[in-house]
DNA sequence: GGCTTGCCTAGACGCTTGTCGAAGCAAGAC
DNA sequence: GTCTTGCTTCGACAAGCGTCTAGGCAAGCC
């Protein structure tokens, strides 16, 4: 069985590395968390963060052109994506580049974790 | 009634596995997945799925009280996640019970693995 | 048969979101 | 300095979402 976050409830902890599966999520848990799931929940942000995350970083001039919207719009759903603390920005000279945040997605990941959840499907 | 929800999500059309950081998602893919992260985006529909992922199986009189919500609200989110392919309802007799689908969870959690993205800071 | 309970659907309402064009700011070229 | 390019912010609009009340259907009890 996989090692998981021990009993010690620190909030931060609990909201980084609880599976849901685990125990009911709290509602404040919930709502910190949900707007993380919420920023990949549309098909042009969810792209954006696939092509930052097939490499080191990307800057948002090769990013724009990859879709049929206007810069604005790219520019908001990275935004959306900043708030949601998927990703970093920097600007160096010219351009602003962009970057993934490993630890949010291991967060995800982890909640998403069901390998410690009761057995729906062999107990039905 | 106990219809199971239709494949509006159809799991087996999806990349079940390649996590996003590998390449660039298209946009195809982009759509069919989205939608199952825009599911657990709201913090109700979150501490829902965890409610449910938490036991074998649920049924909808245990999940409506602990809610503030009134009783279609309840409900409407919970079609938002069975639409979404996130969970799947069966009525029996008086009451409805709600259940995962864990082959769509291992499917997101395998989406938001990041562990053979290139090195933005990881490996740097 | 009629009544009660559990859940879903329908319709409506206000807030949020996705999109755009226009305008603004920062960096570099001239 | 002025001009151009890259990106963001602003203001607006339509579409979508979350919530409610009212109503409907199925199952069980009398």
């Amino acid at each position: 069985m996989p090692k998981q976050a021990l009993p010690v409830v620190d909030l931060d902890a609990v909201a980084c590395c609880s599976p849901i599966a685990a125990r009911p999520m709290d509602a404040a848990q919930a709502v910190v968390v949900a707007p993380m799931f919420k920023a990949l929940g549309d098909p042009v942000r969810l792209r954006l963060m696939s092509m930052i995350a097939s490499v080191p970083e990307m800057c948002v001039c090769d990013l724009t052109p990859a879709f049929d919207l206007s810069g604005p719009t790219i520019s908001h759903h990275l935004k959306v994506l900043r708030d949601a603390g998927l990703v970093d920005s920097e600007r160096r000279g010219t351009w602003v580049w962009y970057r993934v945040k490993p630890e949010a997605f291991r967060q995800l990941g982890a909640l998403l974790d069901i390998s410690t959840a009761p057995a729906a499907d062999s107990a039905a």
